[in-house]
DNA sequence: CTGAAAGCGCTAACAA
DNA sequence: TTGTTAGCGCTTTCAG
């Protein structure tokens, strides 16, 4: 492998004025510019990035770290870190976290190693101790779909979501709404907390009573969803209307409809939350909360932070929007 | 933030002692062992690992090239890849490829400058050049779900499993099969084109002559071969069975037959290809080819390149199941 | 077992 | 406009 030293001889320069070539610098000469370019396309030489790393400080790498991605949720986001990231100069390294302490490790070493420029948290919200040390490294830190007064977010309103879609519900005429969704304690994302509390502010505003039989949280997936689903249709006075915590729970409510001959949306309205590709082939009615948008949002905010070293964390929300589809209709006797 | 040298300061001892320490060499004393590790613990110390690449040549990180996360495929595979990598010391750069010129310039670059230690290229076959390049380079290239006789690969029998496909709807007893899938031609996988080939070779097999109503293909994604589906579907003497290039076009048919009033699997088999999760909620027969795994075995093949320094190129066929659900079934009149 | 010193390949003062 | 030189923070001979 070349080095900048043998396009140096070759072009009988100084490793300076090649330096300089290489960044674009004014200050060198047609000729000599023109001998450094020849010297390099000669030797094919490429410069070393971790030397160059080394030298100036800046890794031009942001470390992604995000839960293992088994929810589409995750991919849409990714997707759209991905493709912000591709317009700049910025690499990307994923730390995928599988377990609680494999998230705290992360936290803890990746703002002090200088592996990366800047950090990019998807889903994962840090506690106090946590965030504080982000706060203070002085690599920068962007969190999306979490919060933290210390450190720059980009938020979704899950309160506000869960409002939106119950009051959708109420809006239909429907008074027996069911809430199903995640575990509602939960070490990685409080999301499912947030829409129950949105689902239970609307009812209230609504003056409708809370059922406590119309609530029900499990292990996620599609299945567990279906699962959940089965036993609030077989309740001896069921919900006319499902509010499920996300799009895939939602499908799985969908399951349980059919294998049950429960037909939606004649007899059940289904929604969901997300707004997910597969939301959109299943028809379903959703919350869409712009998951692509956010990774993007992430990485203007994070990319800006690094260039321009600003100082208070910002909090950025991305807006709701109900898509009304097909599984979701007038409530009638 | 400390070095090495502050810590051999703290610690009155060189900085070689320091490195030493850092790197479990046998030849320290417990003494200056222990002198350095209470150093590094009251400094807070951590390597830079970008000036320990620089010294070493190594960067302990692997790039996967990938197309841009689009098709469950890919981030199964992904995810693989992903779980297998946690297990080493090697962290994961995401190159994500959204169109030829991008992974040209990818395949033309990365091997040469010095960033990452290995390269994994999901789903993206270079040409005789491109492959070349990459045998020639010293860092080492596995293809998962590529071929390419100068490069190691992780591979799946696209034509055996088409084959296996169309068998099986063969076995069932049908003989009007259509097959439905990506464009044929496609600067990317070929993959499509292999299936179709053993969808060829098995009605031959079985002396079924090949109608050439029954083959359609067109851009990717559900909806359009949903779209498919409903020419092949309206056709004077439609198939009794359809073979769809990959999982989630099987769900596209899905949707045409249920739209179009054909009940599945009675009036219409469908075998899907992948084993992509949406294949388990849509309870759809499908050929397993195992993309986890394909991720996992790309690493270990790599790793094992890497660490032994291994010569020739490995072939690694993955191997291919029929997964019986319930889209498929025996043809009666 | 330990330390001094020479790099790894580049950037960026500083001089010229 | 250019070249010389001193780092960036670490690993690794080579002496001792």
């Amino acid at each position: 492998m070349p080095t900048i030293r043998d396009v140096a001889k070759r072009a009988s320069v100084g490793i300076a004025t090649v330096s300089r070539v290489l960044n674009n610098s004014t200050s060198v000469s047609k000729e000599t510019r023109q001998a450094v370019l020849a010297a390099i396309e000669e030797l094919d030489f490429t410069p070393n990035p971790i030397a160059r790393q080394l030298s100036t400080g800046r890794t031009l790498t942001v470390g992604v770290i995000l839960p293992f991605l088994t929810m589409p949720s995750y991919v849409e986001r990714l997707r759209g870190v991905q493709h912000a990231l591709a317009e700049t100069e910025y690499h990307m390294v994923l730390f995928s976290v599988g377990s609680p302490s494999e998230r705290d490790a992360y936290f803890k070493d990746l703002p002090r190693n200088n592996l990366v420029d800047g950090i990019l948290i998807i889903s994962l919200p840090p506690n106090d101790a946590q965030a504080e040390r982000l706060a203070l490294a002085e690599i920068p830190t962007v969190l999306i779909d979490a919060y933290h007064s210390r450190l720059s977010c980009i938020l979704t309103d899950d309160v506000k979501g869960g409002m939106l879609a119950t009051q959708h519900l109420i809006d239909l005429g429907h008074r027996k709404i069911g809430f199903l969704s995640d575990l509602l304690e939960t070490p990685f994302h409080p999301s499912a907390r947030f829409r129950y509390q949105g689902y239970r502010k609307a009812l209230e505003d609504s003056g409708i009573p809370f059922d406590p039989a119309y609530h029900i949280s499990g292990e996620r997936g599609r299945e567990n969803a279906a699962k959940m689903a089965r036993h609030l249709l077989a309740l001896d006075n069921p919900p006319t209307a499902i509010f499920a915590g996300n799009d895939i729970q939602a499908i799985g409510v969908l399951d349980a409809a059919k294998e049950a001959g429960v037909k939606v949306p004649d007899e059940l309205s289904v929604i969901g939350f997300d707004g997910v590709r597969d939301s959109e082939y299943t028809h379903l009615t959703t919350i869409d909360q712009h998951l692509f948008q956010s990774g993007v949002r992430g990485v203007q905010m994070l990319i800006e932070t690094l260039e321009s070293n600003s100082p208070s964390p910002q909090h950025q929300r991305l807006p709701l929007d109900l898509i009304r589809r097909v599984t979701t209709q007038v409530f009638q006797e």
